[in-house]
DNA sequence: AAAACACATGAATAATTGTTCATACGATAA
DNA sequence: TTATCGTATGAACAATTATTCATGTGTTTT
Protein backbone atom coordinates (compact mmCIF):
# COMPACT_ATOMS: atom_id res chain seq x y z
CA UNK A 1 0.00 0.00 0.00
CA UNK A 2 1.13 3.28 -1.09
CA UNK A 3 2.24 6.30 1.33
CA UNK A 4 3.63 8.68 -0.85
CA UNK A 5 3.55 12.29 -0.02
CA UNK A 6 4.30 15.02 -2.12
CA UNK A 7 6.85 17.54 -1.41
CA UNK A 8 7.53 16.58 2.23
CA UNK A 9 4.27 17.68 3.11
CA UNK A 10 2.03 17.08 5.70
CA UNK A 11 -1.35 15.21 4.53
CA UNK A 12 -3.70 12.31 5.86
CA UNK A 13 -3.88 10.32 3.01
CA UNK A 14 -2.57 8.70 0.67
CA UNK A 15 -1.52 9.88 -3.01
CA UNK A 16 -3.41 7.72 -5.64
CA UNK A 17 -3.00 9.00 -8.77
CA UNK A 18 0.65 9.36 -8.63
CA UNK A 19 1.76 10.41 -12.17
CA UNK A 20 -1.64 12.93 -12.18
CA UNK A 21 -0.39 14.11 -9.03
CA UNK A 22 3.19 15.27 -10.46
CA UNK A 23 2.07 15.95 -13.90
CA UNK A 24 -0.35 19.02 -12.24
CA UNK A 25 2.19 19.71 -9.60
CA UNK A 26 5.06 20.93 -12.74
CA UNK A 27 1.99 22.69 -14.36
CA UNK A 28 0.76 24.55 -11.22
CA UNK A 29 1.68 28.46 -11.37
CA UNK A 30 4.26 30.03 -9.04
CA UNK A 31 2.67 30.18 -5.48
CA UNK A 32 2.87 34.09 -5.17
CA UNK A 33 0.95 34.23 -8.70
CA UNK A 34 -1.83 32.51 -7.12
CA UNK A 35 -2.05 34.28 -3.89
CA UNK A 36 -1.71 37.78 -5.71
CA UNK A 37 -4.70 36.67 -7.61
CA UNK A 38 -6.51 35.46 -4.43
CA UNK A 39 -5.69 39.03 -2.91
CA UNK A 40 -7.10 40.48 -6.23
CA UNK A 41 -10.67 38.64 -6.33
CA UNK A 42 -10.82 39.51 -2.33
CA UNK A 43 -11.16 42.99 -3.22
CA UNK A 44 -13.68 41.89 -5.36
CA UNK A 45 -15.94 40.32 -3.52
CA UNK A 46 -17.26 42.65 -1.41
CA UNK A 47 -21.30 44.24 -2.49
CA UNK A 48 -19.50 47.66 -1.41
CA UNK A 49 -16.41 47.84 -3.63
CA UNK A 50 -18.03 46.10 -6.41
CA UNK A 51 -20.73 48.74 -6.97
CA UNK A 52 -18.11 51.80 -6.38
CA UNK A 53 -16.26 50.01 -9.27
CA UNK A 54 -19.56 50.15 -11.19
CA UNK A 55 -19.93 53.65 -10.64
CA UNK A 56 -16.72 54.33 -11.32
CA UNK A 57 -17.09 52.64 -15.44
CA UNK A 58 -19.69 55.36 -15.95
CA UNK A 59 -17.76 58.32 -14.53
CA UNK A 60 -15.48 59.95 -12.10
CA UNK A 61 -17.01 60.31 -8.70
CA UNK A 62 -15.92 62.13 -5.36
CA UNK A 63 -16.55 60.25 -2.25
CA UNK A 64 -19.58 62.03 -0.91
CA UNK A 65 -21.09 61.27 -4.34
CA UNK A 66 -20.38 57.86 -4.32
CA UNK A 67 -21.31 57.56 -0.82
CA UNK A 68 -24.82 59.15 -1.09
CA UNK A 69 -25.22 56.96 -4.92
CA UNK A 70 -25.04 53.68 -2.52
CA UNK A 71 -26.70 55.37 0.60
CA UNK A 72 -23.60 54.86 2.81
CA UNK A 73 -21.90 56.88 4.80
CA UNK A 74 -18.82 59.00 4.04
CA UNK A 75 -16.60 56.70 6.27
CA UNK A 76 -17.30 53.44 5.23
CA UNK A 77 -16.74 54.92 1.62
CA UNK A 78 -13.83 56.10 1.95
CA UNK A 79 -12.45 53.29 4.03
CA UNK A 80 -13.37 50.85 1.03
CA UNK A 81 -11.65 53.18 -1.34
CA UNK A 82 -8.54 52.82 0.47
CA UNK A 83 -8.71 49.03 -0.39
CA UNK A 84 -9.34 49.17 -3.89
CA UNK A 85 -6.35 52.07 -4.14
CA UNK A 86 -4.11 49.99 -2.60
CA UNK A 87 -4.93 46.98 -4.74
CA UNK A 88 -3.79 49.49 -7.77
CA UNK A 89 -7.48 49.84 -9.20
CA UNK A 90 -8.58 53.16 -8.59
CA UNK A 91 -6.63 56.11 -8.62
CA UNK A 92 -7.53 60.03 -7.28
CA UNK A 93 -7.18 63.52 -7.99
CA UNK A 94 -7.74 66.20 -5.79
CA UNK A 95 -9.60 69.67 -6.69
CA UNK A 96 -9.55 71.85 -3.16
CA UNK A 97 -11.35 70.67 -0.75
CA UNK A 98 -12.60 67.65 -3.45
CA UNK A 99 -11.08 64.18 -3.92
CA UNK A 100 -12.20 62.47 -7.39
CA UNK A 101 -11.71 58.86 -7.64
CA UNK A 102 -11.44 56.81 -10.50
CA UNK A 103 -10.68 53.59 -12.42
CA UNK A 104 -6.88 52.88 -12.77
CA UNK A 105 -7.46 49.29 -15.07
CA UNK A 106 -8.84 49.11 -18.16
CA UNK A 107 -8.62 44.93 -17.55
CA UNK A 108 -11.52 45.13 -14.46
CA UNK A 109 -14.72 45.56 -16.92
CA UNK A 110 -13.52 42.42 -18.87
CA UNK A 111 -13.30 40.30 -15.24
CA UNK A 112 -16.32 41.63 -14.53
CA UNK A 113 -17.83 40.56 -18.01
CA UNK A 114 -16.76 37.16 -17.80
CA UNK A 115 -18.21 36.85 -14.01
CA UNK A 116 -21.69 37.76 -15.56
CA UNK A 117 -21.43 35.33 -18.52
CA UNK A 118 -20.49 32.57 -15.03
CA UNK A 119 -23.82 34.08 -13.06
CA UNK A 120 -25.59 34.18 -16.10
CA UNK A 121 -24.85 30.67 -17.06
CA UNK A 122 -25.95 29.33 -13.34
CA UNK A 123 -29.19 30.69 -13.64
CA UNK A 124 -30.20 28.86 -17.54
CA UNK A 125 -30.35 25.44 -15.59
CA UNK B 1 -26.71 74.73 0.14
CA UNK B 2 -27.72 71.55 -1.38
CA UNK B 3 -28.85 68.63 1.17
CA UNK B 4 -30.28 66.12 -1.34
CA UNK B 5 -30.48 62.97 -0.33
CA UNK B 6 -30.97 59.74 -3.46
CA UNK B 7 -33.23 56.95 -3.00
CA UNK B 8 -34.49 58.23 0.59
CA UNK B 9 -31.19 56.67 1.82
CA UNK B 10 -29.31 57.70 4.86
CA UNK B 11 -25.96 59.45 4.11
CA UNK B 12 -24.11 61.69 6.10
CA UNK B 13 -22.88 64.56 3.65
CA UNK B 14 -24.11 66.57 0.48
CA UNK B 15 -24.79 65.56 -3.05
CA UNK B 16 -21.84 67.87 -4.85
CA UNK B 17 -22.76 66.57 -8.31
CA UNK B 18 -26.50 65.51 -8.68
CA UNK B 19 -26.34 65.27 -12.19
CA UNK B 20 -23.35 62.71 -12.36
CA UNK B 21 -24.88 61.17 -9.38
CA UNK B 22 -28.30 60.57 -11.16
CA UNK B 23 -26.68 59.38 -14.48
CA UNK B 24 -24.59 56.69 -13.15
CA UNK B 25 -27.65 55.49 -10.92
CA UNK B 26 -29.52 54.68 -13.67
CA UNK B 27 -26.70 52.67 -15.37
CA UNK B 28 -25.99 51.04 -12.46
CA UNK B 29 -27.26 46.95 -12.88
CA UNK B 30 -29.49 45.40 -10.99
CA UNK B 31 -28.25 44.63 -6.55
CA UNK B 32 -28.99 41.03 -7.05
CA UNK B 33 -27.00 41.19 -10.20
CA UNK B 34 -23.97 42.85 -7.78
CA UNK B 35 -24.35 40.58 -4.89
CA UNK B 36 -24.35 37.54 -7.19
CA UNK B 37 -20.79 39.15 -8.33
CA UNK B 38 -19.56 39.86 -5.65
CA UNK B 39 -20.79 36.15 -4.27
CA UNK B 40 -18.40 34.49 -7.11
CA UNK B 41 -15.44 36.88 -6.64
CA UNK B 42 -15.49 35.90 -2.38
CA UNK B 43 -15.09 32.47 -3.94
CA UNK B 44 -12.07 32.92 -5.78
CA UNK B 45 -10.76 34.61 -3.08
CA UNK B 46 -8.83 32.41 -0.86
CA UNK B 47 -5.73 30.96 -2.12
CA UNK B 48 -6.63 27.11 -1.55
CA UNK B 49 -9.80 27.54 -3.81
CA UNK B 50 -7.67 29.07 -6.52
CA UNK B 51 -4.65 26.16 -6.23
CA UNK B 52 -7.55 23.57 -6.33
CA UNK B 53 -9.11 25.04 -9.48
CA UNK B 54 -5.64 25.41 -11.05
CA UNK B 55 -5.33 21.67 -10.42
CA UNK B 56 -8.41 20.84 -12.45
CA UNK B 57 -7.13 23.19 -15.22
CA UNK B 58 -5.01 20.42 -15.52
CA UNK B 59 -7.04 17.40 -15.28
CA UNK B 60 -9.84 15.86 -12.99
CA UNK B 61 -8.30 14.49 -9.67
CA UNK B 62 -9.75 12.66 -6.73
CA UNK B 63 -10.07 14.19 -3.03
CA UNK B 64 -6.65 12.47 -1.93
CA UNK B 65 -4.87 13.54 -4.53
CA UNK B 66 -5.54 17.18 -4.40
CA UNK B 67 -4.95 17.07 -0.81
CA UNK B 68 -1.56 15.66 -1.42
CA UNK B 69 -0.60 17.75 -4.37
CA UNK B 70 -1.45 20.99 -1.98
CA UNK B 71 -0.23 19.61 1.43
CA UNK B 72 -3.68 19.86 3.35
CA UNK B 73 -5.33 17.63 5.09
CA UNK B 74 -8.57 16.10 3.26
CA UNK B 75 -10.85 17.57 5.19
CA UNK B 76 -10.14 20.89 4.52
CA UNK B 77 -10.09 20.46 0.77
CA UNK B 78 -13.31 18.70 1.29
CA UNK B 79 -15.14 21.43 2.78
CA UNK B 80 -13.34 23.86 0.15
CA UNK B 81 -14.81 21.47 -2.48
CA UNK B 82 -18.24 22.02 -1.23
CA UNK B 83 -17.58 25.86 -1.37
CA UNK B 84 -16.51 25.23 -5.50
CA UNK B 85 -19.48 23.03 -5.96
CA UNK B 86 -22.53 25.23 -4.51
CA UNK B 87 -20.64 28.11 -6.58
CA UNK B 88 -21.54 25.64 -10.03
CA UNK B 89 -17.85 25.78 -10.01
CA UNK B 90 -16.92 22.56 -9.94
CA UNK B 91 -18.71 18.86 -10.35
CA UNK B 92 -17.75 15.76 -9.35
CA UNK B 93 -18.43 11.83 -10.06
CA UNK B 94 -18.26 8.56 -7.76
CA UNK B 95 -16.32 6.02 -8.90
CA UNK B 96 -16.80 3.04 -6.12
CA UNK B 97 -14.74 5.01 -3.19
CA UNK B 98 -13.04 7.50 -5.09
CA UNK B 99 -14.74 10.90 -5.85
CA UNK B 100 -13.41 12.80 -8.94
CA UNK B 101 -13.74 16.68 -9.13
CA UNK B 102 -13.71 18.49 -12.31
CA UNK B 103 -14.30 22.20 -13.73
CA UNK B 104 -17.71 22.73 -14.84
CA UNK B 105 -17.42 26.18 -15.96
CA UNK B 106 -15.48 26.98 -19.23
CA UNK B 107 -15.14 30.76 -18.38
CA UNK B 108 -13.38 30.65 -15.29
CA UNK B 109 -9.94 30.41 -17.21
CA UNK B 110 -10.49 33.93 -19.09
CA UNK B 111 -11.68 35.68 -15.59
CA UNK B 112 -7.99 34.36 -14.23
CA UNK B 113 -6.58 35.06 -17.13
CA UNK B 114 -7.62 38.39 -16.75
CA UNK B 115 -6.82 38.52 -13.32
CA UNK B 116 -3.38 38.02 -14.36
CA UNK B 117 -3.24 41.07 -16.48
CA UNK B 118 -4.13 43.37 -13.81
CA UNK B 119 -1.48 41.51 -11.48
CA UNK B 120 1.38 41.67 -13.72
CA UNK B 121 0.31 45.09 -15.13
CA UNK B 122 0.83 46.67 -11.71
CA UNK B 123 4.45 44.86 -10.92
CA UNK B 124 5.56 46.51 -13.95
CA UNK B 125 5.86 49.97 -12.12
C1' DA C 1 -8.27 84.36 12.71
C1' DA C 2 -12.24 80.83 13.14
C1' DA C 3 -15.74 78.08 11.09
C1' DA C 4 -17.30 74.93 7.70
C1' DC C 5 -16.65 71.33 4.59
C1' DA C 6 -14.58 67.10 2.15
C1' DC C 7 -12.12 63.42 3.27
C1' DA C 8 -9.03 60.13 5.98
C1' DT C 9 -8.15 57.11 9.73
C1' DG C 10 -7.56 54.52 14.27
C1' DA C 11 -10.20 51.80 17.46
C1' DA C 12 -14.06 48.94 18.54
C1' DT C 13 -17.64 45.80 17.33
C1' DA C 14 -20.13 42.33 14.87
C1' DA C 15 -20.17 39.15 11.32
C1' DT C 16 -18.00 36.07 8.25
C1' DT C 17 -14.85 32.43 7.22
C1' DG C 18 -10.84 28.77 6.76
C1' DT C 19 -8.94 25.09 9.19
C1' DT C 20 -8.85 21.47 12.62
C1' DC C 21 -10.83 17.76 15.13
C1' DA C 22 -13.88 14.22 15.70
C1' DT C 23 -17.01 11.51 13.68
C1' DA C 24 -20.25 9.73 10.24
C1' DC C 25 -21.30 7.89 5.65
C1' DG C 26 -20.72 4.91 1.58
C1' DA C 27 -18.16 1.50 -0.86
C1' DT C 28 -14.90 -2.18 -1.11
C1' DA C 29 -12.04 -5.87 0.83
C1' DA C 30 -11.14 -9.48 4.00
C1' DT D 1 -19.90 -9.27 9.15
C1' DT D 2 -16.11 -6.57 10.27
C1' DA D 3 -12.43 -3.77 8.93
C1' DT D 4 -10.56 -0.44 6.01
C1' DC D 5 -10.45 3.25 2.91
C1' DG D 6 -12.05 7.60 0.56
C1' DT D 7 -14.91 11.21 1.46
C1' DA D 8 -18.32 14.36 3.84
C1' DT D 9 -19.74 17.18 7.60
C1' DG D 10 -20.97 19.46 12.13
C1' DA D 11 -18.89 21.99 15.86
C1' DA D 12 -15.28 24.84 17.69
C1' DC D 13 -11.67 28.07 17.27
C1' DA D 14 -8.82 31.60 15.34
C1' DA D 15 -8.28 34.97 12.05
C1' DT D 16 -10.01 38.28 8.94
C1' DT D 17 -12.99 42.04 7.74
C1' DA D 18 -16.91 45.64 6.88
C1' DT D 19 -19.07 49.14 9.21
C1' DT D 20 -19.65 52.60 12.84
C1' DC D 21 -18.06 56.15 15.83
C1' DA D 22 -15.06 59.62 17.06
C1' DT D 23 -11.63 62.41 15.73
C1' DG D 24 -7.90 64.28 12.83
C1' DT D 25 -6.10 66.53 8.45
C1' DG D 26 -6.22 69.69 4.69
C1' DT D 27 -8.70 73.22 2.11
C1' DT D 28 -11.81 76.94 1.44
C1' DT D 29 -14.80 80.54 3.13
C1' DT D 30 -16.18 84.12 6.05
Amino acid sequence: MKKDRLNAEFCNCNVIHEDVVNRVSEKMPEEEKLYDLAELFKVFGDTTRIKIIYALFESEMCVCDIAALLGMTQSAISHQLRVLKSAGLVKYKREGKIVYYSLDDEHVKNIFDQGFVHINHKYMY
